[in-house]
Parts: C-alpha cells; structure tokens; sequence
DNA sequence: ATTAGAATGTGATCTACATCACCTATCCAC
DNA sequence: GTGGATAGGTGATGTAGATCACATTCTAAT
C-alpha cells in the first residue's frame, strides 16, 4: 500500500471524503524520506509542520539539562508526531522529534492542516477526533505513571505495543517509562 | 457576569460566531448547580456530557483499589470537565467527577455537541483547538512528573495556579501532584 | 578484519518518597 | 455544646528505583 492509500485508509476510519475532497487534501501532504538518527525537529526550532508516518519509527522526545531523555511519543505507521505545542502556539520547539529507523512520511504544513480545516468540514471534524484521541491516551498515560510501578509500565506497554520490543532498542523504552536503563534491564531479567 | 456571558467570550477567544449562531449554540447547554461534595461523574457511569464551569471548582480523579485518589484535574470556571474517553467512545466511566466546592456548570450533551460542531462549522474549529491544549498541558505534565521530583512539581502548581493553593485541601493537592500528603506537608514546611 | 562507539547486564550504594503510627486542630451535625 | 468526621503535622522505618562503576556484547564505519 503506498502513501496515499494508508493515508486515505486512515482518514476513511473517522470522516468521510469524497474523492474529489481527498485528492485536494491529500495536494497538501508532502512525501518525505528520512534515514535513522536523522533530526525532524529540534529544540529550538520554529516549527511549520506536523508528520504522518507511513513506514518507519520516530520518537518525539524532551532532553533535561542537556543529559536526561524522556520521550513523549514512539510514532509508528499511520501515527502523528510534531512538538503540537510550538506548531499551535508558533512557538519554537520544546520537544525533538528523530528517527529510530529509516523513515518515511508525509508533512502536512500548519498552514495547510488550517486551511483545510477550513475547506472541508469533514476534515476538521477529523483533528478534532484524532487530537481527542492523544488527549485521552496521554490522560491514560499520565495516571499510569502515577498509579503503577516501573514493572507494571513495562507490562502494560509490551502488551499495548508489542512491535516495540524488538524494533526498539531498550534504553529508550526505559526513557519512555520514565525509568533508568538499569532498573529497566533488571525488570525483564526477572530480578 | 452571568453563564451565558462566560461561555461567549470563553468561546470568542477562539471562533468568531454570529449574534445568531451563539443563540443557537447557548440553547444546547443547560445551566446546572451542584453543592460541594455532589457527584457528577461516578465510575462505571455512562456519561453522557460534558461540563463548562462558571463558579467553584470541581475535580476528575481515579480511585485505585478502592483506597489511593489521583486527580487527573482540578476544573476552575471557564475550564472544561468530564471523563472524555467515556465521553468518546461511549463506554463507562473510568474517572469520576465531583465538587469541591458549591458550583455552577453549563453542561453540554455529547449528541448536542456532535450536532454543534455538525451546523457550526466554528464550533468544531473551537472544539478542535480546547482538545488540543489540553492535550499539550496533558503531555506538559507527563514530562513534569517524569523530570522533577515533588518539590519542583509542587511549586509548578502553584506558580501556574496560585488561586488553588487556598481553595484545595492540601491532601488532593497532593492526589494532583503524586504524592502522599504527608510528603507534600514536609515539603512546603521545608524540612 | 579491526576498532570505536553504542547497547546491555549486573553489583554496590544512596535517596526520595511511601507507609505506618500517632497527635492536634478544625468543622459541622445533632 | 459535644462527638465524630475531616484536615493537617511529624517522627520512625521500609523500599523502589536512581546513580555509579565496570564488564560484556553488538554494530557499524574505516
């Protein structure tokens, strides 16, 4: 399936468009490809864009004080990643977002998600959707953090995401857990 | 000023609406009072609406095992509330809702907001743009629990919200923050 | 093939915070 | 006013997980 049809799948699952409605949206993606390690955005940009991953794995992630890394989001096929804060606010960037593997995506400027939102109600019906599904995972995310230990995160996150297991390499499970790469390590060899 | 005077400029910080189109909108909220300590949103509820505070404060939370509270919110006038994944996905309450205080919502119906932002096409603009700051505040304070211990969260809160810090009995201060109040009584006597 | 740098495992130690226990002050409801 | 929640404070002790230190393996570039 290439980029267009994942894109148009994706969108077919919360608002309808007609074919005519979906080529003018789809006018204002811009395919783009990426190679591991390579910098979407970094702290301290201005950011313009938001991206829709079509194959690959990205991470949006914040670094304290130059040392720690705790990551926000792995962003895997058909998922959505940008620093939202920057591109609402036209802020500049708080956040990075990078490649854990080759990448590929569509960038979809903030100028033209709003003027499309504009154009086709159907597609701001769509954010709308998409947005409150990121609201309610990260509230879920956010009470999991202060209910459950290091070991239950694990668990429930290998359940949620079992691709991430061998796709990723386990420190930046660990800085998304929001634990140390030791006590991560020490969880899964059962000690 | 009254109810209807909150929720229109609440509304016009964000979307243009007509004279007309507000009307219309306003007549899908229905204004409600609550003593302190009534229940808006028990767990395993259906939940069928939303709520707009106009005065006292209420608050979202998840109960553990029967026995630890975590407050997912503390909502002030003019701040929205409700358990959006039951809201969403039509399913149960998870969370549950209650006031701290003697309030006055305006609530909103899922069918009445769905119709809204159907026949407005502002609304859904507004609608859009509420969910994602609260997804970005959402993510903001994932990070602040993950980076800073108690101490620096707790005087987080109170820079962001001064007004709390009189309003709110310190222990959900301390179900807000993720930690037991005896830490949080140790922390602001500096010890 | 060689080598430098990531990624990972594991012990020893330290620490922020939870938990338990108990005490005091305040606020209502009868 | 009195008694029972509710809120808050504080000491003693326990523990999950951080941090430090170092060894091992894997990976990718030369």
């Amino acid at each position: 399936m290439n980029a267009r049809e994942i894109l148009r799948e994706h969108i077919a699952k919360t608002a309808s468009l007609t074919d005519e409605q979906f080529d003018y949206c789809f006018e204002h993606f811009e395919p783009q490809s990426f190679k591991k390690g390579q910098v979407l955005i970094a702290e301290g940009d201005r950011v313009d864009a938001e991206y829709f991953v079509i194959s690959g794995c990205l991470k949006s992630f914040f670094v304290n004080d130059e040392i720690k890394m705790y990551i926000l989001q792995f962003a895997m096929p058909t998922w959505w990643t940008s620093d939202y804060n920057a591109l609402y606010t036209k802020s500049r960037a708080s956040i990075n977002v990078d490649c854990i593997t080759d990448a590929e995506v569509l960038s979809l400027s903030n100028a033209s998600r709003e003027k499309l939102c504009r154009d086709i109600h159907q597609l701001e019906y769509f954010f709308r959707w998409r947005t409150n599904k990121g609201y309610v995972a990260t509230q879920k995310r956010l009470l999991s953090l202060m209910n459950n230990d290091a070991k239950k995160r694990y668990e429930e996150l290998l359940e949620l995401y079992p691709q991430l297991y061998n796709l990723v390499p386990k420190h930046l499970i660990a800085a998304y857990l929001g634990v140390s790469r030791e006590t991560l390590s020490r969880l899964y060899n059962a000690h």
